[in-house]
RNA sequence: GGGCACGUAGCUCAGCUAGGAUUAGAGCGUCGGACUUCUAAUCCGACGGCCGUGGGUUCAAAUCCCACCGUGCUCGCCA
């Protein structure tokens, strides 16, 4: 509600600096949102007049005295009750009305609070994409549920999204991994703990190549490298017996992730990993179209390669505004060797990841997408840009794309690398959270049935995951700590999911329904109440921020102070038996518990009535 | 070395996009208080800051610009 408020004030405002003819009528968004306070501050405030004292020659406080003259000229402002000034700053403040509205537009609106109508941008937003043959680490963790709560804020911002978990099922890796599961042919361990078995190969593989590099035999490690390179080659022209192997692989993995995607409450609409791009013939067809068109040039053994120049990468994400060099431009032959090597075909003629998201990028943008979305670590960020360069380079020039990179997660004692075994799953932390959580169910109430108790301590835990990877800006690297991650104190999930609870069973409690805000408006309020009534209103302005930004952060950060701002409510403000304001609260509470089941729904927190 | 990020309380972080009101906010930790009350997984108080350093822009800088220092990532025919 808020930031209706202040687009009101923005568009007076406008329209008044165009009068006067100044030239900071073109000055965006001056508007600052203050805290609630009795005295002082108004909630909405501008310091305008500051900008325009230059320029008009004139004290601050004698111009901000005149823009408020004028507002108040142009009539009262629904919501506004008095506009003052105070040292050069224009304040608005709210008058009952705004409450009121505020109370009425949740309770009548519920989920769709908040929620703007479709921009018609269709995008197609790829995010978790785990490798096949490994269990999901807390990498994932981040990434999974980074993508997933932004995928749902900008859906609410009107996006038409497609989920896409681009599954990294294809590479040199399965070469080797089929490599050594021929060596190893223990099917029945295979056919018992699938994931567990391949994970063991994998990192089997990884000690053989680092036990020949240590001892100097670098023709062995060639040696064992050709042969993983010779499987894949054989893997991906269609090999039978290796391609039904791989297959048992995809199929063992696919029920993993099916398991932990469940217990995370994540979904996906389709699940095209980076074979599909392979078998259904995208990546041949990049690889003519590049070749054929003189795009990718030829290496002196026998790879193809889309020269990336460093500007070629300016802005490369804007459809608007890239401008990468067509190769007529370039004589190869003269600036050799001045330009990153963006490889589409390999000396053995095999495809690299590059090809495939290439490949990828055409297939989506066949299907008609306006905007491609990557959620994937910060890590990858050179990579990404030079991959929008070629694909700019192939002709897709009218597609935005969008690196939505985040910081990377190591651990204490050093970064995670699942070869060396160093690695945390995030079955495991979802484990320990919630083992956390059980025994705190326990000691806080045992007349609850183990069944309950069970269902607590798994919305806990989920809530606590899920909130502690939103929660940081996502571009902040984290050490993880085992101790702070699975904290059920403090900033934590928890916390906002208590207040939530205590708002609902406030409800739960009440014998009477709620009322229509405007018929006990008159029921008067309290600085408390108007605290949280406020919070209330600024929600939309928060998903507008997350919007803006690719993150969910801001929103994490608005649960912990709606939650922080409910408590003490609670605390201050009795509901139930209060004396005068009985059915106001009432109403403000219904309209804080559809707050936070609206904001739960887009953060995946779950809603919990007993904790 | 080039590029990209990050640097705010002992620790983990908000605030920076779009500069504003001589009070820079949380949590953890430490110390001290509050349950005959709609759930104490809560609340209140105390302690704790040259906002990495140095310049610049501005009436106004944690916020914008430049340089430097420190940390991480990256610069594979791995993904």
């Amino acid at each position: 509600m808020l930031q209706v408020l202040r687009d009101h004030i923005i568009e007076d405002m406008t329209t008044i600096l165009e009068e006067w003819g100044c030239a900071a009528a073109t000055t965006t968004d001056p508007i600052e949102i203050n805290e609630y306070t009795d005295a002082g501050k108004g909630l909405l405030a501008t310091p305008i007049a500051f900008q325009l004292a230059s320029e008009l020659g004139r004290p601050p406080a004698d111009i901000a005295a005149d823009l408020a003259d004028a507002f108040r000229d142009r009539g009262p402002i629904e919501g506004i009750d008095t506009i003052e000034t105070a040292g050069g700053y224009i304040n608005f403040h709210i008058d009952e009305t705004f409450t009121t509205q505020t109370l009425e537009r949740i309770l009548d609106e519920g989920s769709e609070y908040g929620v703007v109508e479709g921009t018609g941008t269709s995008a197609l937003f790829e995010f978790s994409s785990p490798n096949i043959a490994k269990p999901l680490h807390i990498g994932h963790l981040r990434n999974t549920v980074l993508g997933d709560v932004l995928g749902n804020v900008l859906a609410a911002r009107g996006y038409d999204l497609v989920r896409d978990n681009h599954i990294g099922d294809w590479g040199v890796q399965f070469g080797h991994l089929l490599y050594e599961f021929e060596q190893a042919e223990d099917t029945e361990r295979f056919e018992a703990e699938p994931i567990d078995y391949l994970l063991e190969l994998y990192q089997r593989y990884g000690r053989h190549e680092t036990e020949l590099e240590e001892s100097g035999r670098e023709a062995d490690v060639e040696q064992l490298r050709d042969t993983g390179r010779e499987y894949f080659a054989a893997l991906e022209s269609g090999d039978a017996e290796l391609r039904a192997l791989w297959e048992r692989f995809s199929d063992a993995s696919r029920s993993r992730f099916d398991a932990t995607y469940d217990r995370l409450g994540v979904d996906f609409d389709t699940w095209h990993g980076e074979s599909f791009y392979v078998t259904e013939s995208w990546t041949s067809q990049i690889r003519e179209t590049a070749i054929d068109n003189g795009i990718a040039i030829e290496t002196d053994d026998g790879a193809y390669v889309v020269p990336i120049y460093d500007d070629d990468l300016t802005n490369v994400e804007d459809p608007e505004q890239a401008d990468v060099r067509t190769d007529a431009d370039i004589d190869l032959d003269e600036d050799d060797g001045d330009y990153e090597a963006f490889v589409i075909t390999k000396r053995d003629g095999t495809t690299t990841y590059g090809t495939r998201d290439l490949a990828t990028i055409a297939y989506r943008v066949e299907q008609g997408y306006d905007e491609l979305l990557y959620v994937v670590g910060s890590e990858q960020r050179e990579y990404f840009q030079q991959l929008f360069a070629a694909a700019r380079k192939l002709g897709y020039t009218d597609i935005q794309f969008t690196h939505v990179d985040y910081g990377l997660i190591d651990l204490p004692e050093g970064s995670m690398s699942t070869r060396a075994g160093r690695l945390i799953t995030a079955e495991d932390v979802l484990d320990r959270v919630r083992e956390n959580a059980r025994s705190v169910v326990e000691e806080n109430d045992l007349t609850l049935d183990e069944e309950t108790a069970d269902e607590i301590a798994d919305g806990v835990a989920l809530g606590t995951v899920r909130f502690e990877n939103i929660a940081k800006r996502r571009t902040k690297n984290t050490t993880f700590d085992t101790e702070q991650a699975t904290s059920l104190e403090g900033d934590t999930g928890p916390y906002v999911q208590y207040a939530a609870t205590r708002a609902w069973n406030i409800l739960h409690e009440a014998d009477t329904d709620v009322s229509e805000p405007s018929a006990v408006a008159d029921q008067p309020f309290n600085e408390f109440d108007h605290q949280l009534a406020v919070r209330l209103a600024r929600y939309p302005l928060v998903l507008e921020r997350c919007e803006e930004r690719y993150d969910p952060a801001p929103l994490a950060q608005y649960l912990l102070d709606l939650a922080r701002t409910f408590n003490k409510f609670y605390h201050e403000n009795r509901v139930l038996d209060a004396e005068q304001s009985r059915e106001r609260r009432l109403v403000l509470v219904a309209a804080t518990v559809e707050m936070f089941e609206t904001a739960f729904e887009i953060t995946g927190i779950p809603m919990l009535k007993r904790m």
